[in-house]
Formats: C-alpha cells, structure tokens, sequence
DNA sequence: CGGTTTTGACCTGCGC
DNA sequence: GCGCAGGTCAAAACCG
C-alpha cells in the first residue's frame, strides 16, 4: 500500500478540535448513515480474483459498508458527554501493582465502571465495521461470559493522555453483527494526520482465533492536513452532489462512505474536481486499488 | 527503534 | 465478606 492511503468512514459528523480549528471529524460522537448506492461493487472483482479475496477483504469492506442488508444503529446510552479532562481524569485509589512495584503514581488511573456512563454503542456487521481517524491500540482482551465470542479493549494511541477507548465484540444472537462501544472520554487532541508508525500493525491477524472474533479496525489517514481551501473547495462541490451537509460554517457531515486518499492526492483531486468526469474518476481509483 | 498485538495476572465494582 | 465478571496492566513477541 504504497500509493493511497485509504480510510472508510461509516459515520461522518463535523466538529471543532477546540481550538477553533474546523475538521473533518469521523467517529462515534456525531454518527450518520445514508443508504446510497455504490458505484460499482467490488465483490464483483474479488470473485474474479478468488486468491485475493482474503487479502483485500479487509481491504474492500470499508468502502462498502452497506452491502450488507443490516443496517448500522447508534446507541447513545447518554446524551449527557463526558468532558475532556485529561489533567485531572477521574481518579480512583491507586491500584498496586503486583509485579512493577509501586513505581508509579502519576500516570492515568483506570476508568471507574459508573465514570463510563457516557456510553456510544453501535451494532455494526463485519461489513460495516466502521474505520474512524482514530488511531486505536488494543490494550486487552476478555472473554464475556453468555457470548462465545470475546470482548477487545482499545485505547486512543494518538494521544498520550487521551482517555478515549473503545470495546469491540461480536454479539452472540448473531454473530455477523458486532457490537462497538465507545467509552471514557472524547478525544482531548486533534484528528492525526498521518500514523507516526505502522509497525507492528501489519501482523497476520487472520491467524489467531481472536482476530478472527473481533476484526481490526485500523487507522490511516485523515484529510485535516490538506489545505484549507482544497477543502472548502471539495465541501461545496460534494455538497452540490448531495455526498456532504456542511453544518455551519465550519463543520461537514459525511453522507456518504468516504475514501481517504494521500494528502497530496486529494488535494490534486480537489483542485480539479469536475462533477462530469466523477465516476469515470472514482472508476480509476477504484482500478488503482485493485492494482495494489 | 518505536510502534503494535497477545496474553496471563491483577484490580475493582457489584450482587449475594 | 466473598466470589464472580468485567476492565486494565504490562511483559514479551512481533513488525516495518
């Protein structure tokens, strides 16, 4: 994957990183989903292609999020949101730990389960699997008794002190649905541009029984680096084909599944947006992918 | 080297 | 107070 780096995104939303700087922002704190049409399908290609299709099956379902006939729901258990606080997060009696000594007393205490009251779950298929511009590293894994299948525990790498998390798990009445949910606190920083590294985010997870359980969501890149105004640009040209709802003057809502493309690249496309030639373009991406 | 996943052990909340 | 289950830690291994 030298050439794009591409990013689905099943719920879109806009916000500001709190520092008055507008964003494009994915993720679970402002969820929407139409049910537009694709262009073109790529199961099609896979099934010409059967050897790859285990490859770029990761690859291909975030693109097409709604091939499956389930349809993605948002569970907010609150409305009520937990603020950032990362210098002060809640705060629980030191845990001692058994094997490290008592070494250390200034790092980030466990979330109490009543603090992760602010709870967004959704139920999503395996193809539907939402990818946001998070960077997420699992921390954990559980089995849940009832389900036979385990939970995952994911944390915020983006950010050191970011107390945002995630859980992961398939659900036992059906286990093509998989349940997410959103825990702790938003994200105290802004969308990362680019993964400092990929390593060790590239491992045959298709191996272990537990990747197979709970699939992983991984992270590319996000568009917030690219100029500002290719954006606008972009903005009110997907928004005059009805992709996006800009929300205010700042923010934009995602309509439809979204590709990321390179910085470089999306900028370039931008600048030369033209509703005319879109899907003879979106075809040749769509080409580009393939050929990787 | 710096990031990730895996995984067993430990901690904590909650019900009884 | 006890036990269970869920949530988290951190060492080890892995990866680019």
């Amino acid at each position: 994957m030298e050439k794009w780096d591409l990013q689905a995104v099943v719920g879109g939303s806009s916000n500001d990183d709190g520092m008055g700087n507008p964003e494009f922002s994915f993720g679970p704190w402002g969820f929407q989903q139409d049910e537009e049409d694709h262009l073109m399908s790529f199961p099609e290609i896979f099934e010409t292609n059967p050897k790859v299709e285990d490859e770029l099956e990761e690859l291909y379902k975030p693109f097409y999020p709604h091939l499956s006939p389930y349809s993605t729901q948002t569970i907010i258990t609150t409305s009520l949101p937990v603020p950032p606080d990362v210098d002060e997060p809640a705060e629980k009696p030191k845990r001692q730990q058994p094997f490290s000594g008592n070494k250390d007393s200034a790092k980030p205490k466990r979330l109490s389960r009543k603090n992760q009251q602010n709870r967004v779950v959704q139920h999503v298929t395996a193809d539907e699997l939402p990818s946001d511009v998070w960077a997420w590293r699992k921390y954990g894994q559980k089995p849940i008794k009832g389900s036979p299948f385990p939970r995952s525990y994911y944390r915020c790498s983006s950010s050191k002190g970011c107390l945002a998390r995630k859980q992961v798990e398939r659900s036992c009445s059906d286990p093509q649905v998989f349940i997410i949910t959103y825990t702790g606190a938003e994200h105290c920083h802004g969308h990362p541009t680019r993964r400092s590294s990929l390593a060790g985010s590239t491992r045959n997870k298709s191996l272990t029984a537990a990747s197979k359980d709970v699939p992983h969501v991984d992270t590319v890149v996000s568009p917030m680096a690219i100029k500002e105004e290719s954006v606008e640009q972009g903005r009110v040209k997907l928004e005059e084909l009805g992709m996006v709802e800009l929300d205010g003057e700042e923010g934009i809502k995602i309509l439809t599944p979204d590709v990321m493309f390179s910085e470089d690249e999306l900028v370039k496309r931008l600048e030369s947006f033209d509703e005319g030639v879109f899907l003879e373009q979106f075809q040749d991406l769509s080409h580009e992918i393939w050929c990787l």
